[in-house]
DNA sequence: TTTAGGG
DNA sequence: CCCTAAA
Protein backbone atom coordinates (compact mmCIF):
# COMPACT_ATOMS: atom_id res chain seq x y z
CA UNK A 1 0.00 0.00 0.00
CA UNK A 2 1.22 3.43 -0.63
CA UNK A 3 -0.51 6.44 0.30
CA UNK A 4 0.34 9.66 0.58
CA UNK A 5 -1.06 11.76 3.34
CA UNK A 6 -1.98 15.96 2.23
CA UNK A 7 -3.78 18.41 3.50
CA UNK A 8 -6.77 18.82 5.08
CA UNK A 9 -7.52 15.13 6.04
CA UNK A 10 -7.62 15.48 9.73
CA UNK A 11 -4.84 13.37 12.31
CA UNK A 12 -4.77 14.28 15.45
CA UNK A 13 -1.46 12.88 16.85
CA UNK A 14 -2.07 14.17 20.36
CA UNK A 15 -5.37 13.45 22.25
CA UNK A 16 -6.25 16.17 24.25
CA UNK A 17 -8.32 19.67 23.98
CA UNK A 18 -10.62 20.81 21.53
CA UNK A 19 -8.60 21.97 18.37
CA UNK A 20 -11.31 21.92 16.29
CA UNK A 21 -11.73 25.38 16.46
CA UNK A 22 -8.14 26.18 15.25
CA UNK A 23 -7.77 23.36 12.71
CA UNK A 24 -10.90 23.23 11.23
CA UNK A 25 -10.25 25.62 8.10
CA UNK A 26 -6.65 25.10 7.54
CA UNK A 27 -5.30 24.26 4.81
CA UNK A 28 -2.28 22.82 2.60
CA UNK A 29 0.95 21.86 4.05
CA UNK A 30 2.43 21.63 6.61
CA UNK A 31 3.67 24.17 8.85
CA UNK A 32 3.61 24.96 12.21
CA UNK A 33 2.76 28.37 14.55
CA UNK A 34 4.31 29.75 17.33
CA UNK A 35 2.87 32.34 18.87
CA UNK A 36 4.96 34.06 21.29
CA UNK A 37 5.01 37.49 21.76
CA UNK A 38 7.91 38.40 23.90
CA UNK A 39 8.34 41.76 25.15
CA UNK A 40 12.25 42.79 24.51
CA UNK A 41 12.86 46.76 25.50
CA UNK A 42 14.00 48.03 22.27
CA UNK A 43 16.55 51.09 24.41
CA UNK A 44 18.23 48.35 26.46
CA UNK A 45 18.04 44.49 25.16
CA UNK A 46 21.01 43.90 22.80
CA UNK A 47 20.02 41.64 19.85
CA UNK A 48 21.43 39.48 20.57
CA UNK A 49 18.98 38.98 23.34
CA UNK A 50 16.38 39.06 20.61
CA UNK A 51 18.07 36.22 18.86
CA UNK A 52 18.55 34.34 22.09
CA UNK A 53 14.54 35.19 23.16
CA UNK A 54 13.67 33.62 19.44
CA UNK A 55 15.72 30.53 19.96
CA UNK A 56 13.86 29.55 23.02
CA UNK A 57 10.80 30.55 21.79
CA UNK A 58 11.69 28.22 19.31
CA UNK A 59 13.12 25.23 21.73
CA UNK A 60 10.92 25.58 24.17
CA UNK A 61 8.27 24.70 21.91
CA UNK A 62 10.30 21.27 21.90
CA UNK A 63 7.25 18.46 22.49
CA UNK A 64 9.65 15.97 23.86
CA UNK A 65 8.04 15.77 26.90
CA UNK A 66 4.93 15.24 25.33
CA UNK A 67 6.45 12.04 23.65
CA UNK A 68 7.93 10.93 26.36
CA UNK A 69 4.92 11.25 28.34
CA UNK A 70 3.09 9.38 25.66
CA UNK A 71 5.16 6.48 25.71
CA UNK A 72 7.31 4.02 24.00
CA UNK A 73 9.60 6.48 22.12
CA UNK A 74 12.76 7.00 23.08
CA UNK A 75 13.81 10.47 24.85
CA UNK A 76 17.26 9.82 23.36
CA UNK A 77 16.16 9.16 20.15
CA UNK A 78 16.89 12.69 18.47
CA UNK A 79 18.34 12.04 15.25
CA UNK A 80 20.38 15.13 14.10
CA UNK A 81 17.70 16.17 11.91
CA UNK A 82 18.10 20.00 11.74
CA UNK A 83 19.73 20.73 8.65
CA UNK A 84 17.77 23.41 6.80
CA UNK A 85 17.07 26.43 8.49
CA UNK A 86 13.84 28.05 8.48
CA UNK A 87 12.42 31.45 9.30
CA UNK A 88 9.51 32.78 10.94
CA UNK A 89 7.73 36.36 10.59
CA UNK A 90 7.19 38.71 13.35
CA UNK A 91 5.41 41.62 13.83
CA UNK A 92 6.40 44.52 15.94
CA UNK A 93 3.65 46.49 17.45
CA UNK A 94 3.79 48.28 20.50
CA UNK A 95 2.27 47.16 23.70
CA UNK A 96 -1.48 47.93 22.67
CA UNK A 97 -1.52 46.30 19.80
CA UNK A 98 -5.30 45.62 19.01
CA UNK A 99 -4.62 41.76 17.24
CA UNK A 100 -7.65 40.20 15.73
CA UNK A 101 -8.28 36.75 16.51
CA UNK A 102 -9.43 35.68 13.23
CA UNK A 103 -7.37 32.78 11.20
CA UNK A 104 -6.88 33.30 7.13
CA UNK A 105 -8.51 30.27 5.26
CA UNK A 106 -5.59 29.67 4.09
CA UNK A 107 -3.75 28.57 7.14
CA UNK A 108 -1.59 25.31 6.63
CA UNK A 109 -2.30 23.03 8.84
CA UNK A 110 0.44 21.91 11.33
CA UNK A 111 -0.05 23.32 14.60
CA UNK A 112 2.64 23.25 16.79
CA UNK A 113 1.68 23.30 20.63
CA UNK A 114 3.45 26.26 21.37
CA UNK A 115 1.61 28.33 23.37
CA UNK A 116 1.50 32.07 24.56
CA UNK A 117 -0.13 32.06 27.27
CA UNK A 118 -1.76 35.00 29.39
CA UNK A 119 -1.01 34.88 33.31
CA UNK A 120 -3.84 33.48 34.21
CA UNK A 121 -3.47 30.84 32.08
CA UNK A 122 -0.85 29.01 34.42
CA UNK A 123 -2.37 25.52 33.24
CA UNK A 124 -0.26 25.56 30.31
CA UNK A 125 2.10 22.39 31.58
CA UNK A 126 -0.67 20.51 32.58
CA UNK A 127 -0.96 18.68 29.07
CA UNK A 128 2.46 17.37 27.68
CA UNK A 129 2.20 18.84 24.67
CA UNK A 130 1.85 22.45 25.75
CA UNK A 131 5.01 24.18 25.43
CA UNK A 132 5.13 27.20 27.30
CA UNK A 133 6.84 30.56 25.97
CA UNK A 134 6.75 33.37 28.71
CA UNK A 135 5.74 36.03 27.44
CA UNK A 136 4.98 39.65 27.83
CA UNK A 137 0.72 40.09 28.54
CA UNK A 138 -0.83 39.90 25.83
CA UNK A 139 -3.86 42.06 26.79
CA UNK A 140 -5.08 42.63 23.77
CA UNK A 141 -4.46 39.16 21.89
CA UNK A 142 -5.67 37.40 24.17
CA UNK A 143 -8.38 35.88 22.51
CA UNK A 144 -6.09 34.96 19.83
CA UNK A 145 -3.85 33.00 22.27
CA UNK A 146 -6.00 31.42 24.18
CA UNK A 147 -7.43 30.32 20.74
CA UNK A 148 -4.18 28.33 20.56
CA UNK A 149 -3.52 27.53 24.47
CA UNK A 150 -6.53 24.55 23.47
CA UNK A 151 -4.57 23.62 20.83
CA UNK A 152 -1.91 21.49 22.16
CA UNK A 153 -1.63 18.70 20.24
CA UNK A 154 0.59 18.48 17.25
CA UNK A 155 -1.86 17.74 14.04
CA UNK A 156 -1.44 16.89 10.77
CA UNK A 157 -3.66 17.85 7.68
CA UNK A 158 -4.06 15.27 5.68
CA UNK A 159 -6.35 16.33 3.01
CA UNK A 160 -7.70 18.29 0.20
CA UNK A 161 -6.60 17.79 -3.21
CA UNK A 162 -6.92 20.80 -4.27
CA UNK A 163 -4.60 22.66 -2.25
CA UNK A 164 -2.08 20.19 -3.49
CA UNK A 165 -0.80 20.03 -6.68
CA UNK A 166 1.94 17.56 -5.95
CA UNK A 167 4.03 17.11 -9.37
CA UNK A 168 5.94 13.85 -9.22
CA UNK A 169 9.10 15.73 -7.79
CA UNK A 170 6.83 16.02 -4.93
CA UNK A 171 7.63 12.82 -4.07
CA UNK A 172 10.55 11.62 -2.64
CA UNK A 173 10.88 8.36 -2.51
CA UNK A 174 12.95 5.45 -2.45
CA UNK A 175 12.82 1.44 -2.19
CA UNK A 176 13.11 0.32 1.22
CA UNK A 177 15.01 -2.62 1.60
CA UNK A 178 17.43 -2.50 -0.78
CA UNK A 179 19.63 -4.87 0.61
CA UNK A 180 19.78 -7.51 2.37
CA UNK A 181 21.65 -6.54 5.31
CA UNK A 182 20.63 -3.02 5.36
CA UNK A 183 16.98 -3.24 4.46
CA UNK A 184 16.80 0.88 5.27
CA UNK A 185 15.36 3.15 3.54
CA UNK A 186 16.73 7.05 3.69
CA UNK A 187 15.21 10.01 3.00
CA UNK A 188 16.65 13.24 1.25
CA UNK A 189 14.52 16.26 1.84
CA UNK A 190 13.58 18.04 4.79
CA UNK A 191 12.26 21.95 5.31
CA UNK A 192 11.27 23.88 7.43
CA UNK A 193 9.84 26.76 6.97
CA UNK A 194 7.14 29.51 8.27
CA UNK A 195 4.08 30.60 7.90
CA UNK A 196 2.80 33.55 8.36
CA UNK A 197 -0.95 34.46 9.63
CA UNK A 198 -2.67 38.06 8.63
CA UNK A 199 -4.30 39.66 11.17
CA UNK A 200 -7.50 41.30 10.82
CA UNK A 201 -7.59 45.34 10.93
CA UNK A 202 -3.75 45.41 10.52
CA UNK A 203 -3.71 43.07 8.03
CA UNK A 204 0.19 42.76 7.95
CA UNK A 205 0.98 43.33 4.53
CA UNK A 206 4.03 41.79 3.29
CA UNK A 207 6.62 44.23 2.84
CA UNK A 208 7.75 41.44 0.72
CA UNK A 209 11.64 41.82 0.78
CA UNK A 210 11.43 39.84 -2.96
CA UNK A 211 13.27 36.55 -2.81
CA UNK A 212 16.43 38.54 -2.90
CA UNK A 213 17.37 36.21 0.25
CA UNK A 214 16.77 32.74 -0.49
CA UNK A 215 15.98 31.06 2.87
CA UNK A 216 14.62 33.73 4.98
CA UNK A 217 10.79 34.44 5.35
CA UNK A 218 10.35 38.05 5.89
CA UNK A 219 9.33 39.61 9.04
CA UNK A 220 6.86 41.96 8.66
CA UNK A 221 6.59 44.70 10.83
CA UNK A 222 4.10 46.00 11.79
CA UNK A 223 3.74 49.86 12.17
CA UNK A 224 1.53 50.64 15.44
CA UNK A 225 0.09 54.29 16.43
CA UNK A 226 0.94 55.47 19.54
CA UNK A 227 -1.62 56.43 20.72
CA UNK A 228 -3.37 53.00 20.85
CA UNK A 229 -5.86 53.72 19.11
CA UNK A 230 -7.27 51.54 16.15
CA UNK A 231 -8.24 54.89 14.20
CA UNK A 232 -4.51 55.79 13.99
CA UNK A 233 -4.19 53.08 11.39
CA UNK A 234 -6.10 55.30 8.70
CA UNK A 235 -3.76 58.25 9.53
CA UNK A 236 -1.49 58.63 7.40
CA UNK A 237 2.60 58.38 7.76
CA UNK A 238 3.23 61.83 9.02
CA UNK A 239 0.64 61.73 11.59
CA UNK A 240 2.14 58.43 12.74
CA UNK A 241 5.80 59.99 12.77
CA UNK A 242 4.58 63.09 14.68
CA UNK A 243 3.10 61.02 17.15
CA UNK A 244 6.15 58.98 17.17
CA UNK A 245 8.23 62.24 18.24
CA UNK A 246 5.55 63.11 20.83
CA UNK A 247 6.04 59.79 22.41
CA UNK A 248 9.54 60.48 22.33
CA UNK A 249 10.00 63.61 23.92
CA UNK A 250 7.18 62.86 26.65
CA UNK A 251 8.53 59.07 27.63
CA UNK A 252 11.43 57.52 28.85
CA UNK A 253 12.91 54.99 26.43
CA UNK A 254 11.84 52.31 28.83
CA UNK A 255 8.45 52.75 27.88
CA UNK A 256 9.23 51.65 24.40
CA UNK A 257 8.92 48.25 23.71
CA UNK A 258 9.31 46.10 20.95
CA UNK A 259 6.98 43.51 20.47
CA UNK A 260 7.40 40.52 18.39
CA UNK A 261 5.05 37.70 17.77
CA UNK A 262 6.41 34.99 15.40
CA UNK A 263 3.31 33.97 14.15
CA UNK A 264 4.35 30.62 12.54
CA UNK A 265 6.63 28.26 11.16
CA UNK A 266 6.14 25.16 9.43
CA UNK A 267 8.22 21.68 9.90
CA UNK A 268 10.11 20.25 7.45
CA UNK A 269 8.87 17.74 5.31
CA UNK A 270 8.65 14.38 6.68
CA UNK A 271 8.68 11.26 4.94
CA UNK A 272 7.22 8.60 6.99
CA UNK A 273 7.51 4.80 6.14
CA UNK A 274 4.73 3.01 8.36
CA UNK A 275 3.11 -0.42 7.48
CA UNK A 276 -0.55 -1.26 7.57
CA UNK A 277 -0.16 -2.97 10.40
CA UNK A 278 1.11 -0.28 12.63
CA UNK A 279 -1.35 0.98 14.52
CA UNK A 280 -2.14 4.95 15.07
CA UNK A 281 -1.04 5.59 17.79
CA UNK A 282 2.47 4.15 16.33
CA UNK A 283 1.87 6.39 13.13
CA UNK A 284 1.51 9.82 16.37
CA UNK A 285 4.41 8.82 17.88
CA UNK A 286 6.63 8.82 14.79
CA UNK A 287 5.57 11.98 13.84
CA UNK A 288 6.12 13.24 16.94
CA UNK A 289 9.54 11.94 17.38
CA UNK A 290 10.22 13.39 14.00
CA UNK A 291 9.17 17.17 15.08
CA UNK A 292 10.81 16.75 18.54
CA UNK A 293 13.95 16.37 16.84
CA UNK A 294 13.90 18.91 14.25
CA UNK A 295 12.91 21.24 17.29
CA UNK A 296 15.38 19.86 19.86
CA UNK A 297 18.21 19.85 17.90
CA UNK A 298 19.32 23.08 18.38
CA UNK A 299 18.68 26.08 16.62
CA UNK A 300 20.29 29.10 15.71
CA UNK A 301 19.26 32.51 15.33
CA UNK A 302 20.01 34.90 13.23
CA UNK A 303 18.26 38.58 12.58
CA UNK A 304 17.53 40.28 9.07
CA UNK A 305 16.72 43.66 9.36
CA UNK A 306 15.82 44.92 6.04
CA UNK A 307 17.40 42.15 4.53
CA UNK A 308 20.37 42.71 6.13
CA UNK A 309 22.02 40.09 8.99
CA UNK A 310 22.38 41.83 11.71
CA UNK A 311 25.76 40.15 13.29
CA UNK A 312 26.75 43.16 16.13
CA UNK A 313 24.94 41.14 18.90
CA UNK A 314 25.84 43.82 21.77
CA UNK A 315 24.29 46.52 19.70
CA UNK A 316 20.61 47.39 21.21
CA UNK A 317 17.64 46.81 19.30
CA UNK A 318 16.95 50.69 18.93
CA UNK A 319 20.54 51.12 17.69
CA UNK A 320 20.30 48.20 15.19
CA UNK A 321 17.07 50.15 14.15
CA UNK A 322 14.74 47.46 15.75
CA UNK A 323 11.89 50.02 17.54
CA UNK A 324 8.56 50.44 17.87
CA UNK A 325 8.70 53.33 15.80
CA UNK A 326 10.10 51.76 12.74
CA UNK A 327 7.66 51.74 9.68
CA UNK A 328 7.65 49.07 7.43
CA UNK A 329 10.88 48.42 7.69
CA UNK A 330 11.05 44.48 7.26
CA UNK A 331 12.97 42.29 10.57
CA UNK A 332 13.62 38.98 9.60
CA UNK A 333 14.76 35.58 11.41
CA UNK A 334 16.48 33.39 10.41
CA UNK A 335 16.53 29.66 11.88
CA UNK A 336 19.67 28.05 11.10
CA UNK A 337 21.40 24.22 12.23
CA UNK A 338 23.99 24.64 15.21
CA UNK A 339 26.06 22.16 13.45
CA UNK A 340 26.42 20.66 10.14
CA UNK A 341 27.22 24.00 8.37
CA UNK A 342 29.96 25.77 8.43
CA UNK A 343 28.58 28.97 10.00
CA UNK A 344 30.73 31.12 7.65
CA UNK A 345 28.72 30.17 4.80
CA UNK A 346 25.83 32.09 6.42
CA UNK A 347 28.40 34.67 7.84
CA UNK A 348 30.44 35.49 5.28
CA UNK A 349 28.12 36.29 2.70
CA UNK A 350 25.33 37.46 5.03
CA UNK A 351 23.12 35.12 3.19
CA UNK A 352 21.25 32.91 4.94
CA UNK A 353 21.92 28.65 3.86
CA UNK A 354 17.90 28.59 3.11
CA UNK A 355 15.00 30.91 2.92
CA UNK A 356 11.80 30.96 1.82
CA UNK A 357 9.25 33.81 1.16
CA UNK A 358 6.92 33.81 3.76
CA UNK A 359 3.64 35.30 2.24
CA UNK A 360 1.87 31.86 2.92
CA UNK A 361 -0.47 33.13 0.50
CA UNK A 362 1.54 32.13 -2.59
CA UNK A 363 0.92 28.83 -4.00
CA UNK A 364 3.12 26.07 -2.90
CA UNK A 365 4.67 25.65 -6.70
CA UNK A 366 5.35 29.00 -7.26
CA UNK A 367 7.16 29.12 -4.09
CA UNK A 368 9.44 26.08 -5.60
CA UNK A 369 9.80 27.59 -8.71
CA UNK A 370 10.82 30.93 -6.85
CA UNK A 371 13.81 32.98 -7.84
CA UNK A 372 15.10 32.18 -4.53
CA UNK A 373 15.93 28.69 -5.79
CA UNK A 374 18.04 29.98 -8.16
CA UNK A 375 20.14 31.55 -5.98
CA UNK A 376 23.23 29.65 -5.31
CA UNK A 377 21.98 26.25 -5.16
CA UNK A 378 19.66 24.85 -7.47
CA UNK A 379 20.79 21.58 -6.19
CA UNK A 380 17.45 19.77 -5.40
CA UNK A 381 17.68 19.87 -1.72
CA UNK A 382 16.09 23.85 -1.70
CA UNK A 383 13.33 22.71 -4.12
CA UNK A 384 13.03 20.06 -2.04
CA UNK A 385 12.96 21.77 0.82
CA UNK A 386 9.60 23.61 -0.42
CA UNK A 387 7.60 21.17 -0.76
CA UNK A 388 5.40 20.31 2.17
CA UNK A 389 3.65 16.73 2.27
CA UNK A 390 3.98 13.82 4.34
CA UNK A 391 4.46 10.42 2.54
CA UNK A 392 3.17 7.23 3.86
CA UNK A 393 4.14 4.10 2.45
CA UNK A 394 4.83 0.69 3.45
CA UNK A 395 7.83 -0.40 3.17
CA UNK A 396 7.13 -2.88 -0.28
CA UNK A 397 9.06 -1.20 -3.18
CA UNK A 398 6.61 -2.79 -5.28
CA UNK A 399 3.84 -0.23 -4.72
CA UNK A 400 5.74 2.49 -3.69
CA UNK A 401 5.30 4.37 -7.16
CA UNK A 402 2.27 3.69 -7.34
CA UNK A 403 1.62 6.70 -6.01
CA UNK A 404 2.80 8.45 -8.58
CA UNK A 405 0.03 7.32 -10.80
CA UNK A 406 -2.88 7.00 -8.36
CA UNK A 407 -5.31 9.99 -8.48
CA UNK A 408 -5.22 12.22 -5.51
CA UNK A 409 -8.31 11.48 -4.35
CA UNK A 410 -7.39 7.90 -4.45
CA UNK A 411 -4.40 8.49 -2.09
CA UNK A 412 -6.40 10.49 0.43
CA UNK A 413 -8.93 7.54 0.91
CA UNK A 414 -5.63 5.42 1.42
CA UNK A 415 -4.59 7.33 4.12
CA UNK A 416 -7.89 7.59 5.92
CA UNK A 417 -8.46 4.01 5.76
CA UNK A 418 -5.03 3.84 7.06
CA UNK A 419 -6.20 5.48 10.30
CA UNK A 420 -9.52 4.02 10.23
CA UNK A 421 -7.69 0.42 10.41
CA UNK A 422 -5.33 0.37 13.02
CA UNK A 423 -3.93 -3.02 13.85
CA UNK A 424 -1.93 -4.42 16.19
CA UNK A 425 1.16 -5.29 15.27
CA UNK A 426 3.93 -2.32 15.75
CA UNK A 427 6.34 -2.97 13.29
CA UNK A 428 9.11 -0.28 12.09
CA UNK A 429 8.37 3.03 12.02
CA UNK A 430 10.44 5.88 9.94
CA UNK A 431 10.04 9.34 10.10
CA UNK A 432 12.93 11.31 7.93
CA UNK A 433 12.48 14.61 7.54
CA UNK A 434 13.53 15.90 4.05
CA UNK A 435 16.97 17.62 4.13
CA UNK A 436 19.72 18.46 1.70
CA UNK A 437 21.07 15.39 0.12
CA UNK A 438 23.89 15.99 2.35
CA UNK A 439 25.35 13.61 5.10
CA UNK A 440 23.85 11.75 7.71
CA UNK A 441 20.87 11.31 5.74
CA UNK A 442 18.87 9.34 8.34
CA UNK A 443 17.97 5.52 8.27
CA UNK A 444 15.46 3.74 8.96
CA UNK A 445 15.88 2.35 12.40
CA UNK A 446 15.11 -1.31 12.49
CA UNK A 447 12.43 -2.98 14.87
CA UNK A 448 14.24 -4.05 18.37
CA UNK A 449 14.48 -7.76 18.69
CA UNK A 450 15.36 -8.28 21.56
CA UNK A 451 18.03 -11.76 21.93
CA UNK A 452 15.83 -14.68 23.59
CA UNK A 453 17.68 -16.88 25.77
CA UNK A 454 18.02 -19.61 23.62
CA UNK A 455 19.93 -17.17 21.16
CA UNK A 456 21.97 -16.08 24.04
CA UNK A 457 22.83 -19.28 24.29
CA UNK A 458 23.43 -20.05 20.80
CA UNK A 459 25.69 -16.96 21.49
CA UNK A 460 27.88 -17.90 24.29
CA UNK A 461 28.60 -21.27 22.66
CA UNK A 462 29.22 -19.97 19.18
CA UNK A 463 31.96 -17.30 21.31
CA UNK A 464 33.19 -20.22 23.97
CA UNK A 465 34.57 -21.91 20.27
CA UNK A 466 35.38 -18.78 18.00
CA UNK A 467 36.41 -16.32 20.13
CA UNK A 468 35.46 -12.91 20.53
CA UNK A 469 36.82 -11.16 17.42
CA UNK A 470 35.29 -13.55 15.11
CA UNK A 471 31.93 -12.09 14.76
CA UNK A 472 31.25 -13.00 11.17
CA UNK A 473 32.39 -17.01 11.71
CA UNK A 474 29.82 -16.37 14.91
CA UNK A 475 27.20 -15.71 12.40
CA UNK A 476 27.58 -18.28 10.25
CA UNK A 477 27.71 -20.65 12.49
CA UNK A 478 25.30 -20.21 14.73
CA UNK A 479 23.03 -17.36 13.44
CA UNK A 480 23.00 -17.83 9.63
CA UNK A 481 19.51 -18.20 9.47
CA UNK A 482 18.81 -15.64 11.38
CA UNK A 483 18.99 -13.08 8.92
CA UNK A 484 17.81 -9.99 11.42
CA UNK A 485 20.87 -10.50 13.20
CA UNK A 486 23.93 -9.45 11.93
CA UNK A 487 27.64 -10.14 13.13
CA UNK A 488 27.39 -6.64 14.59
CA UNK A 489 24.47 -7.56 16.20
CA UNK A 490 26.01 -10.26 17.83
CA UNK A 491 29.23 -8.48 18.73
CA UNK A 492 26.99 -6.02 20.56
CA UNK A 493 25.07 -8.63 22.00
CA UNK A 494 27.86 -10.04 23.50
CA UNK A 495 29.02 -6.51 24.67
CA UNK A 496 25.62 -6.43 26.31
CA UNK A 497 26.15 -9.82 28.00
CA UNK A 498 29.14 -9.26 29.17
CA UNK A 499 27.90 -5.95 30.69
CA UNK A 500 25.11 -7.82 32.43
CA UNK A 501 27.18 -10.49 33.36
CA UNK A 502 28.63 -7.94 35.55
CA UNK A 503 25.88 -5.89 36.93
CA UNK A 504 24.07 -7.06 40.07
CA UNK A 505 20.89 -9.22 39.33
CA UNK A 506 18.66 -6.38 40.48
CA UNK A 507 19.59 -4.10 37.85
CA UNK A 508 19.24 -6.29 34.98
CA UNK A 509 16.58 -5.51 32.84
CA UNK A 510 14.56 -7.78 29.69
CA UNK A 511 14.13 -11.28 30.26
CA UNK A 512 16.46 -13.07 32.27
CA UNK A 513 19.58 -14.63 31.38
CA UNK A 514 20.10 -17.77 33.21
CA UNK A 515 23.26 -17.16 35.30
CA UNK A 516 24.85 -19.98 34.20
CA UNK A 517 24.65 -18.66 30.94
CA UNK A 518 26.41 -15.46 32.34
CA UNK A 519 29.00 -16.95 33.89
CA UNK A 520 29.87 -19.02 31.14
CA UNK A 521 29.89 -15.19 29.03
CA UNK A 522 32.51 -14.21 32.00
CA UNK A 523 34.16 -16.84 31.40
CA UNK A 524 34.74 -16.93 27.59
CA UNK A 525 35.47 -13.10 27.85
CA UNK A 526 37.97 -13.00 30.15
CA UNK A 527 39.60 -15.85 28.44
CA UNK A 528 39.90 -14.80 24.84
CA UNK A 529 40.52 -11.05 25.98
CA UNK A 530 43.77 -12.56 28.15
CA UNK A 531 44.58 -14.33 24.66
CA UNK A 532 44.11 -11.69 22.21
CA UNK A 533 45.92 -9.58 24.41
CA UNK A 534 49.00 -12.43 24.47
CA UNK A 535 48.74 -12.61 20.89
CA UNK A 536 48.95 -8.78 20.73
CA UNK A 537 52.00 -8.90 23.02
CA UNK A 538 53.87 -11.15 21.06
CA UNK A 539 53.07 -9.65 17.85
CA UNK A 540 54.46 -6.14 18.87
CA UNK A 541 57.75 -8.10 20.22
CA UNK A 542 57.82 -10.13 17.42
CA UNK A 543 61.40 -8.53 16.25
CA UNK A 544 63.53 -11.50 17.94
CA UNK A 545 62.69 -14.94 16.82
CA UNK A 546 62.92 -16.08 20.75
CA UNK A 547 59.20 -14.16 20.96
CA UNK A 548 58.56 -15.79 17.37
CA UNK A 549 59.10 -19.15 19.23
CA UNK A 550 57.57 -18.68 22.29
CA UNK A 551 54.70 -17.67 20.52
CA UNK A 552 53.88 -20.22 17.93
CA UNK A 553 54.38 -22.44 21.16
CA UNK A 554 51.84 -21.22 22.66
CA UNK A 555 49.27 -21.28 20.02
CA UNK A 556 50.10 -24.41 18.91
CA UNK A 557 49.28 -25.48 22.54
CA UNK A 558 46.00 -23.46 22.25
C1' DT B 1 33.37 -6.24 4.16
C1' DT B 2 34.65 -6.97 8.92
C1' DT B 3 36.21 -5.55 13.17
C1' DA B 4 36.15 -2.68 17.09
C1' DG B 5 34.23 0.82 19.88
C1' DG B 6 31.84 4.76 21.02
C1' DG B 7 27.07 6.75 20.89
C1' DC C 1 20.69 -0.61 17.63
C1' DC C 2 23.30 2.97 15.18
C1' DC C 3 27.42 4.99 13.25
C1' DT C 4 31.92 4.69 11.46
C1' DA C 5 36.98 4.71 11.56
C1' DA C 6 40.25 1.42 10.41
C1' DA C 7 41.85 -2.57 8.90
Amino acid sequence: MTLKLLENSLVSLCSGSSNEDVMGERGSSISGEVGIEPAIAGNCKATHSLERRVYKAVTDGNPSSCYNLDGSVESDAKPPLIRCESSMKVHISRDNDPYSSSFPNSWDGFELPVNSDDDENSSRCAHPCTTTIKASKPHLGEHRYRKHSTSRCWKVDLGDAKHSELSKSDLHLKPAFRSRKNSYTRQRTRRISFKRKLFNGYSVTASHKGLNRAGVLNLFKKKEILEGSNSAALHGVNRIRSNIAEQLSSHTPEDFHVKLSIKSFMVPELFIEIPETATVGSLKRTVMEAITAIIGSGLHVGVLLQGKNVRDDDRTLIQAGISHANELDELSFTLEPNSGFSPSRCSNTGKPYFVLPCDSTEPLTRLQAGPSLDQGKNDSSAYHALTSTIICHESNRNSVHSLLDAPLVDKIASSQALLANPATSVEALSVVPADKPRRSELVQRRIRRPFTVSEVEALVMAVEKLGTGRWRDVKIQSFDNAIHRTYVDLKDKWKTLVHTARISPQHRRGEPVPQELLDRVLLAHSYWSQRQAKLQAKTSSISSPEACLGLLSEVTIN
